[in-house]
DNA sequence: GATTCGAGTTGACAGCGGTTAACATTTCGA
DNA sequence: TCGAAATGTTAACCGCTGTCAACTCGAATC
């Protein structure tokens, strides 16, 4: 439950009503088991439910999810850092160390970290008291040609596309220059270290950075 | 139920019957929920099962149960020797960690952890294809007075039992010398390092050593 | 505005893992 | 040897988490 609590608040549960559809998409679950999940957690004030519009976070619910996503980044970047996995596998084991991790495990792995404040991914790490720092980042495909920019979050799942990010240098804190785009939603071209690499729209969009000013 | 196949391992399920009320006691929980779990376990080729008598371990879950034990005694050197859990903490968290681990992250503890051989408490740890060396040791209440030994493992549960023999130096590779025994299965007096303490019965009986020849 | 289709909900089922209560067996002592 | 006590087993229940099937609701289209 702590997953489900977790995912609901990465989907924005806080702000909106995620429809169970979304919630059970991203937890790889059916939707029926997504809304019953919902009814419990209604019942037990995490959630605030409208019929067939989906669940939104109460502030109990909130404080609980963040403790969750907490642990689930904290132990991405436990398993990356200390245990040397890679970035594409360490997603599903983190999901069932953050599930078992109470305050001591997650405390610890967070020191033997060195107290990270993103994941692998690059997604922000709340704090123990809850406090979360949202960057000031946007899609890749937000920006103009010729933009310089770092990249904060690689907002991807799926393995092999992490494996190929992974190869072009397409990681966070890695600098990179548009050198060009197709309109219509087309390919984004990327100087990235000293190569270059053309990005799908769709992968483009999931790949956030912070712009440079120069 | 991987623990419940480490637990019947531990108890000796390899070459005898473990009754339900045995298993149960050292798993914490029911007996009708061990014997249950008997009967799913034979259902799966884990056990065989005489009624009213206990489960044995098959050939194929004395396989699995080494597995699971592997997975723990790691998990708990993995806990204290990277994550600095003190081996009065281990134990429960190791009991969760072990049960999520994959092969993959076993083998990231196990390297993370140099490889150890001993679990914190000294039993040994079963090698990958399930080898394992079973040490030489025997109960310290076997020593005569003034035989001297090295503490080989401590087969205590209870926290505030270790924690006590830790604070007199009584783990894993500490020398020691019997000072002193009352009869009758009274207390057993020990030298060890330069101070010396007295131990009850029971709690001396749970400290395996192996003699030093001296 | 009626209809239809997509999405959400609810119900029935399954399996794990825990409990207590009722029943069966074994063992031990009078 | 027989009966009581201790021990093991089974049954019934609960809650979690998953499934699929059936139903219901809302929205979008004609």
């Amino acid at each position: 439950m702590a997953n489900y609590l977790g995912e609901l608040f990465r989907l924005g549960g806080e702000k909106r009503d995620v429809p169970a559809g979304e919630w059970a998409e991203a937890m790889g679950v059916s939707i029926p088991a997504a809304s019953r999940m919902a009814g419990r957690m209604a019942r037990m004030g995490l959630v605030e439910r409208r019929a067939y519009r989906g669940a939104r976070l109460t502030s109990l619910g909130r404080r609980e999810g963040l403790r969750a996503v907490r642990a689930h980044r904290l132990a991405e970047a436990f398993l990356v850092r200390v245990l040397g996995y890679g970035w594409h596998e360490a997603h599903e084991t983190a999901d069932r160390l953050g599930e078992i991790a109470d305050e001591e495990l997650v405390r610890r792995m967070d020191a033997a970290a060195g107290h990270p404040t993103r994941c692998p991914h690059g997604e922000p790490i709340p704090d123990a008291d809850g406090g979360l720092i949202l960057p000031a980042d946007q899609p890749l495909t937000n920006l103009e040609v010729g933009q310089r920019a770092v990249v904060s979050r690689v907002r991807v799942r799926d393995r092999d596309r992490l494996i190929y990010l992974a190869e072009m240098g397409l990681v966070p804190e890695a600098s990179l220059r548009v050198a060009g785009r197709a309109p219509f939603n087309g390919p984004v071209r990327v100087e990235v270290g000293r190569g270059e690499c053309v990005l799908g729209f769709d992968l483009a969009q999931l790949i956030w950075v912070e712009r440079l000013s120069s």
